[in-house]
RNA sequence: GGGCCGUUAGCUCAGCUGGUAGAGCAGGGGACUCUUAAUCCCAAGGUCGUAGGUUCGAUCCCUACACGGCCCA
């Protein structure tokens, strides 16, 4: 059947633009402008000599009007013989009915190409998120706001881009395959390079690379690009995940900070006409300024110690924690359990867009000390909407403190901390040639997207999120197998 | 990793402390020249997630497992 059917099909129109076209028309008028569209029909009404269909293309959705006394017997047949999720394509008359619906009266009908497989109810929708995951391309053919989401994905991505191209950063690409992972807290993927006879690490961050450049004189650079950490999933983990990374040479946190909230603004406004977004039934604006607090004050405020303040005091964050009912006992160490208290007690409750900076320098083993306090650094970490979605600092770029802290690091990995930062000699060795006051800065593009179009779940946000492998699938494959000798019991 | 919930037709869902399963839409056949969740007639559609157990009998009760969701870590 294939091979009668077209290799091509131009001189489309877009649905919405027909339709915005037709709308200003009388009921009934005729407009004797012919056009072409083309898509996918997933309503059929009428199946005497005048059929109604319904054709979605990847703009929207515009009715066609099949008269059997306008079209060849050929073509109204084709038409007769359509089932619902066939591609076709058209041409017609602009027409508005008589009933007030913009449509397409068409002269020629042609299969593209069939469906064979009987389509989700239309009304009641493809709802099983399992099968949503597992099937996108039915997700994203039945529910437009799917579709939609995931354009508004595409619009942020090409805004972050435009802002960054025109304020002359380089957009540049860095290893995924890394012989030493680093630049954040996360275990990694270990795969192996067969010819060179070594593992190699997908990368948790293009950090390291990305300051190499600003050693080398690109003095602005970025990276957009997947980064894998090996970690569990949940609604806002993803095993894979997309991050924007920036390096602005001579430029210190506070630069980093008014960039970020213009960036994030700029993103919004571009992909959705708009800087206020829905959130948690209510809505919060992110134009600038975003409010700025120091993290230990939000700690103190949220649970009553400031663990900034004073001597470090592991005992003091645990007794908070056990107040509350806490379990801790895989924080190891005062950086962790401060990291814990963040995530428990602060970040949940950050509604508005807000900057925490003064991160302690155990927690921040990239970043610089602050000018006041040498156990603090100029970091920050922007939340909104409960999340965190950015982080940055003024980078550490004094190659003896940042070899202590990658010491202090292995020191922790030896006791037990699977997430510490691994020595990486290379790394140094460039440093040692003179790395600019750099501001740097991350945002997990996942999130962001799921800020803006409010979503709850970053799997609504990712193409094709991590599933286990799927029962179906493991039928098909191991059948034989499975029919010989019943699954081992696991223990 | 732990707790709770879910898994019935292609999709969305019913199914009574246990008696061998139903609807709407989709799919098949037919009627209909302004329909829009079109309407009408006919026929069809199921390993009730998987494997055990209890029972005369299990979609229903019990156990384990798989997959998914929510909450906690």
């Amino acid at each position: 059947m294939y091979e009668d059917l077209a290799h091509r099909f131009g001189g489309r129109t877009p649905v919405a633009e027909l339709r915005r076209r037709a709308e200003v028309l009388e009921p009934g008028a005729e407009t004797g402008e012919t056009y072409r569209a083309a898509g996918r029909v997933l309503g059929r009404r009428g199946q005497g000599k005048v059929s109604f269909l319904d054709l979605v293309d990847r703009t929207g959705e515009l009715q066609l009007m099949a008269p059997v006394d306008r079209m060849s017997p050929e073509a109204f047949e084709a038409t007769r013989r359509l089932s619902l999720g066939d591609i076709v394509g058209v041409e017609g008359e602009l027409i508005r009915t008589r009933r007030g619906e913009p449509s397409l009266r068409l002269s020629h009908l042609e299969l593209l190409a069939p469906n064979a497989r009987p389509l989700p109810d239309r009304y009641g929708g493809l709802r099983d998120v399992e099968q949503r995951y597992r099937q996108r391309h039915l997700d994203l053919m039945v529910n437009p706001e799917v579709r939609e989401r995931f354009l508004v994905r595409s619009r942020v991505v090409t805004a972050l881009r435009r802002f960054l191209d025109a304020r002359g950063f380089v957009e540049v690409e860095t290893p995924l395959l890394q012989p030493l992972y680093g630049g954040a807290a996360a275990r990694p993927f270990v795969t192996h390079h067969n010819a060179l006879d070594r593992d190699l690490y997908l990368r948790i961050a293009s950090e390291l690379y990305l300051k190499r450049l600003i050693v080398g004189g690109l003095e602005r650079v970025y990276e957009i690009g997947r980064n894998f950490r090996n970690e569990g999933v949940s609604f806002k983990h993803n095993p894979e995940f997309t991050v924007l990374e920036t390096y602005e040479a001579y430029a210190d946190h506070e630069d980093v900070m008014r960039m970020t909230e213009e960036l994030v603004a700029a993103a919004a406004a571009d992909a959705l006409g708009t800087t206020r977004v829905a959130v948690r039934g209510g809505e919060v604006d992110l134009a600038p300024p975003w409010r700025r607090l120091r993290l230990g004050a939000a700690i103190g405020e949220a649970c009553g110690v400031d663990p900034t303040v004073g001597p470090r005091d592991p005992e003091a964050l645990r007794r908070v924690l056990d107040e509350a009912g806490v379990d801790h006992s895989r924080d190891r160490s005062w950086a962790q359990l401060v990291d814990h208290l963040l995530s428990h007690f602060v970040e949940p409750h950050i509604v508005e867009p807000t900057f925490l900076v003064e991160y302690p320098v155990e927690l921040s083993p990239l970043a610089r000390r602050t000018r006041h306090d040498p156990g603090l650094t100029e970091r920050f970490e922007a939340f909104c909407g409960g999340m965190e979605i950015a982080n940055g600092f003024s980078e550490l770029n004094d190659p003896a403190d940042q070899r202590a802290r990658f010491e202090e690091q292995a020191t922790a990995g030896r006791g037990g901390d699977e997430t510490a930062h691994p020595v990486d000699e290379d790394y140094l060795a460039a440093l040692e040639y003179g790395l600019p006051p750099t501001g740097g800065l991350g945002v997990g593009i996942d999130r962001l997207v799921m800020l803006l179009t409010g979503s709850d779940s970053i799997r609504e946000v990712v193409l094709f999120p991590a599933l286990r492998e799927s029962v179906v699938g493991r039928g098909e494959e191991a059948g034989e197998d499975a029919a010989a000798e019943p699954p081992p019991a696991s223990s």
